[in-house]
DNA sequence: CTGAAAGCGCTTACAG
DNA sequence: CTGAAAGCGCTTACAG
């Protein structure tokens, strides 16, 4: 183990010396040479521990997801670690299995890691959430929620919901079954729906039925069999998620209902496999790559003192593909 | 910011008492009541970095993986990290997308900040692998490739494909194309095929003809194409991969051939998705999350000195769909 | 069982 | 531009 004090005694110099070429302080053209040879003899490289202790601080990231099998989670934290890479810090992941007490566990524990900030994947901010970022006094940001007093990076889910409804009722569906989630979640369950309600608001021969489903795909086949079986008989199903709409598809197979023909069926994510099955789901893609890059930006900058609008919002785009069926 | 001096302090003991009642040295009841006391007050929580800096270890494990945004490697993932909080380590993510030299950087990287061991999600191990590994002194966890003098963790591919195989042969399949990849990758591109191959020698009548994809699912798209217009007219593709499964699935609709009613699909993975599609794909279920936690498991007792078997070998499953035609 | 002291590898004023 | 010294928060022999 090789540290600054053998490089010193290599280069002929003092540790501080030393310390201040690392950290690009002002250093004589001749002792930079030896310092950078004895460096290179060595292979030496800092303890990470003993910087950190003293400076106090780290470039550590902090990201809290509630799963890491999920497209959209996966996605989010590659655009985040790459993003950091680029900037010489460090993603450290902490998965809680959608366990709420965890996150806010690992809140409490990258602050006594010295996190230089916290990105969080939300689901849903309880006060207990509120009050750790409070108690922990160093830089969050969410991602996937909206909050008044804290910075976030949300998808579109309004705007994208209401232009999905437009779509919809323009391809001439009128009976339309929406199957969400539970309002809770405020991005998912509250604002999809809100934006495919505002929608409807201009078709006044339109039939809408809610219906909730959770997010996995065994619970939606069983929304979706519910739907079929209360003799309301929508053209289509307008799903939450991709996943939901996976599961309604699931179902539809199940009972010999063919898509589009008989029923239509439209995600939200845009996951890559939508692309893949066959039909191919019509969805409102988000840019999830994008947001967790957005995110550690805005984090970056958070972290330099600078400033960062409160609320950063990522956009969507529709994807048209053959699970619509076009009724006019 | 609060320090052992503090709880020494606040306790009227020495800083070394306290790190001895910290750390489960004996200390006497009354001490041990004042500390408790104190750090209970203050919410005391030990510096990390001060912890390392002193004993030159951490209870870090790197975990690298060539990308985060697939089945395989998320669930392994997951199953590694599950393993490790259990058992109060820390996993730590480096995700060098799909990139070789990333990955040597990663294991100095890691060696660097005193990780106590390196799980690899490997796809190929080259000799600058190898030399990291040699230099950097910890121990040393493949997953998914074996390796003569390296721990690792690995899935049956060879007997996974031998009954895949037996399976589809005795399903009535005597022309069959086994669409697999590169054998630079052992696991997959030589083993799947290898355990095929033995499966064919007990069918004198069958004839396999051998094709060769990447692993994403547009390149598994034009392989299919190129099966479908080389006049081999198989009656089932057996893919390496259930995501080259999917892309064939893809490559048939497209061209309107009926699964499984004209052609016959299998893969290898058990990837979710396979059991939503329609129809659902036969396939080799590998266990991903519990060869991660193998890997843990196996990467702990190697950490406390404990033997373990150079190779442990994670089982596998059939699972029947419908994507295989039934010809006897 | 308990404490004083040294030291882990670094950085940061402070002098020169 | 360079160096000596103090100190970050902890642990670990060593005495007692």
């Amino acid at each position: 183990m090789i540290t600054i004090s053998d490089i010193a005694k290599i280069a002929g110099v003092a540790k501080s010396t030393v310390s201040r070429f690392l950290n690009g302080g002002s250093v004589g053209d001749a002792t930079k040479k030896k310092i950078e040879r004895a460096i290179e003899e060595t292979g030496y490289t800092p303890n990470p521990f003993a910087q950190s202790l003293k400076a106090k601080k780290t470039n550590i990231i902090g990201t809290i997801i509630p799963r890491l099998d999920s497209y959209a989670a996966s996605h989010t934290v590659i655009g985040i670690d790459q993003q950091l890479k680029e900037n010489n810090y460090q993603m450290l992941i902490s998965n809680t299995s959608q366990n709420i007490e965890r996150e806010i566990e690992s809140i409490y524990s990258f602050s006594n890691q010295k996190a230089a900030g916290i990105i969080l994947l939300a689901t849903e901010i309880t006060p207990a959430h509120e009050e750790a970022f409070e108690a922990v006094q160093i830089p969050v940001i969410l991602i996937g929620q909206e909050h008044a007093h804290m910075h976030s990076v949300i998808h579109d889910d309004f705007h994208a919901s209401l232009s999905m409804g437009q779509y919809v009722i323009e391809k001439g569906h009128r009976k339309i079954a929406y199957l969400g989630v539970t309002e809770k979640d405020i991005a998912v369950g509250v604002k999809r729906k809100r934006g495919f309600q505002k929608a409807l608001e201009d078709c006044p021969d339109c039939e809408a039925r809610y219906f909730e489903s959770e997010f996995n795909i065994p619970a939606a086949q069983q929304a979706a069999e519910r739907i079929f079986s209360c003799n309301f008989n929508p053209s289509i199903i307008v799903c939450a998620t991709d996943n939901i709409a996976l599961g309604v598809l699931k179902a539809a197979y199940q009972k010999g209902i063919r898509v589009p023909a008989e029923l239509s069926v439209t995600g939200f994510g845009g996951y890559d496999i939508t692309e893949v099955i066959h039909p191919g789901l019509t969805t409102a893609k988000f840019f999830y790559h994008e947001a967790g890059a957005t995110a550690a930006k805005n984090m970056l900058k958070l972290i330099d003192q600078e400033e960062v609008e409160i609320t950063s919002i990522s956009k969507y785009q529709i994807i048209e593909r053959e699970s619509v069926d076009i009724l006019v």
